[in-house]
DNA sequence: TATGAATGAGTGTTCATTCAT
DNA sequence: TATGAATGAACACTCATTCAT
């Protein structure tokens, strides 16, 4: 952002109270919805606000009656993306007690949000570091909190099963996991969620050669 | 821009034919590296040549001296990262026979080189789709077989012990653990190259409740 | 450069439907005025947009609103001042019927229009093969048409007279006549448009010795 | 020029006195030939050091060693054409006594030299004010005793056939008759150059309708 | 004689943003 | 609500030229 000053009426006063949605509202969710497509394409740095400003036909100028900067829109897209995914995932866990079941749980719920919002994870995953100060500290605290909830169920699996491994470790390991298909995800050939969840699955809660038994594992050194 | 105009010496011809490194080699090393600094921290879109420049402690135009583009830069920062972890990983290899042993090499292998060059290999995975035609093809073809080698590998490691897995998608999966670590490594928590790849090779291999048998496995449905 | 995006409303889509002048357009005249002054005194690659920008009064990036880039700027240029003369050219002709003093109208109209617009026409024959494409053959095609129009001119005359010569060779050099008084014009000592058109029709049409009768033209021959 | 600084040993200094052809002198002279050759086709401002260093065959910096600056190569191209058709011309007049013959001679000499060089021909008249101060002077100075050389033609020819005209327009008109070839001249179409020179010596001593007798000149009075 | 390496100043163009209306 | 018009700052890149070797 440029030549940032201060707004009389700022978006986040609207769109952080609960009320009906407004023409306001539904206009912004539709900019949001558009704004993240180019930000997928183009990346953040490579969108351009008159790209923008075409795509959901409004005037450049008009843009800036729903956001006050370039910055602001990525915070809201990214913000809206995040508390969706954390709220399906509250709800589905309810219920859920056997600790595996609610590792599948998440792994469904993340999978499953990812490929029908591949965009809009795509943008939250890789514009990971432009928000500054106020906006990032707050995209970064939900972000927290969401891999907090993970590595608890984690926790909790090793505690019910007597486990021992890196939560931490083995949660980011999944995060990767799960995260990178964006690279490489093609509805064809490696199937819709529910498939690539329970092979995800799978692979984390049983690796893909479980039956060998863990005394084959052998140190490896390598000198090179 | 003005019209762009071949020259009259590229830097491919340069760099592409097997001689001593001269003093051009070394300048361009270092500006490549620094390059990659710089990259890595605002992303490719977000550096400026300017930024570059003064980084490189070189004249903005001097560094048109050394490559024609600011795309060419990026790729033969890319082109260098991947020949060489290609190069490493075919030197470790060899000698080693045991399938398992040979995955676990191959992710030794990665997160060494990630661990070490952690820039270079961000940039590597973070601008994926800026190379366009030729130098992205490039790229892209080194990139394929790199991964085609961990798929070689997984379908070895499946014929030795008779197993059943996709192996694009676990090869896949292998490489999200991996590549997202630049998202979350301290040095401090996470341990050294050796530590993390052992981790992750028994997630990847074993699963993390790998003790409890593949018979607890139930299928879940959500409904949401 | 960066990528060159298509424009939700481009400088033609404006300029090429008969409407009421906008104040868009009035700027546009003006500033298409101003920057025939700089092509003129500096040529179309000597002037850049930064002197344009300083002698319209306009930012640099302001420029940018008025036409996409500074080749349609010239085109603009060219375009205006080609039809200009062309539909000039048409009004006079209508009702003059004696083919000698079609002739002598067509020198007139060109002249005439050539030293009131010196800069644009000295811009529009100067700077001719600087448009490329769409743009370059759109100008030449408007060319084509004025200078056949003066070669038909010539070929009624011709027919009228029983008259014999090439009248290719001879409106090219009518053309070459006119067009280089850019070159040494000054009104003081040359007179105005119709003293100068009549003093070039005359030798145009009779030659600088015509009272001497043909039959004292020998061929030469030079050895060198 | 950019940076302009003084020289121990300039261009002029050599190639102004008469003496034999040095090896200095063969190869400036190939590059001038070349650099020629690019001013035609991109025009000076639009040709760069690069392209003639390029086309010549030398280092960009080996280029200075030949002269000082890209501006006192133009004056060197343009000094050389314009002393030698003079010196042409000079040679072929000697000799003719016939006024109207030592027009023809003139003509002839013009458009047989612009043909052969019509590069040369082209940036000679087509940079015509870019040469500044000293240099610019200097040609300007020949060109015009070039010009009076062409007037005093005319007046001979006043003189003998007691006619009446403006020399300086006539004279004019005639040069603008003939450099303007460059703009149309095709070889199979429009002939050699004693073609040309016929026809254009026709044109512009008898005009194109002489046999018509001067009395069938009528004013035009035009009013738009 | 000739060039590899370098540079300050400039190029055309696009950026996010503003503001009067 | 929405936009046409405008802008300062930045962009990637090229320019003519220099100088140590």
């Amino acid at each position: 952002m440029r030549h940032a000053s201060p707004r009389s009426r700022s978006t986040k006063d609207r769109s952080s109270t609960v009320r009906p949605a407004t023409r306001f509202d539904r206009r912004l969710s539709e900019i949001l919805s558009h704004a993240t497509d180019v930000f997928d394409e183009k990346g953040y740095e490579g969108a351009s606000m008159r790209d923008l400003s075409r795509v959901s036909g409004t005037s450049l100028a008009g843009l800036y009656y729903y956001f006050e900067s370039k910055e602001k829109l990525l915070y809201l897209i990214q913000r809206h993306t995040f508390t969706t995914i954390v709220e399906r995932l509250r709800n589905r866990l309810e219920g859920v007690t056997d600790p595996e079941q609610r590792v599948r749980v998440f792994i469904l719920n993340h999978l499953e949000y990812f490929l029908a919002n591949q965009k809009a994870m795509k943008v939250l995953s890789h514009e990971d570091e432009i928000l500054k100060n106020g906006y990032g500290a707050e995209i970064a605290a939900i972000k927290r909190e969401y891999v907090r909830t993970c590595v608890d169920l984690l926790d909790e699996l090793k505690r019910a099963n007597n486990l021992e491994f890196s939560s931490r470790t083995a949660a980011l390991s999944l995060f990767g996991m799960m995260n990178w298909i964006y690279t490489w995800y093609k509805p064809r050939v490696d199937g819709n969620a529910e498939t690539l969840a329970e092979e995800m699955s799978d692979i984390f809660l049983r690796g893909v050669c479980a039956d060998m038994g863990k005394s084959s594992k052998k140190r490896i050194s390598i000198t090179n």
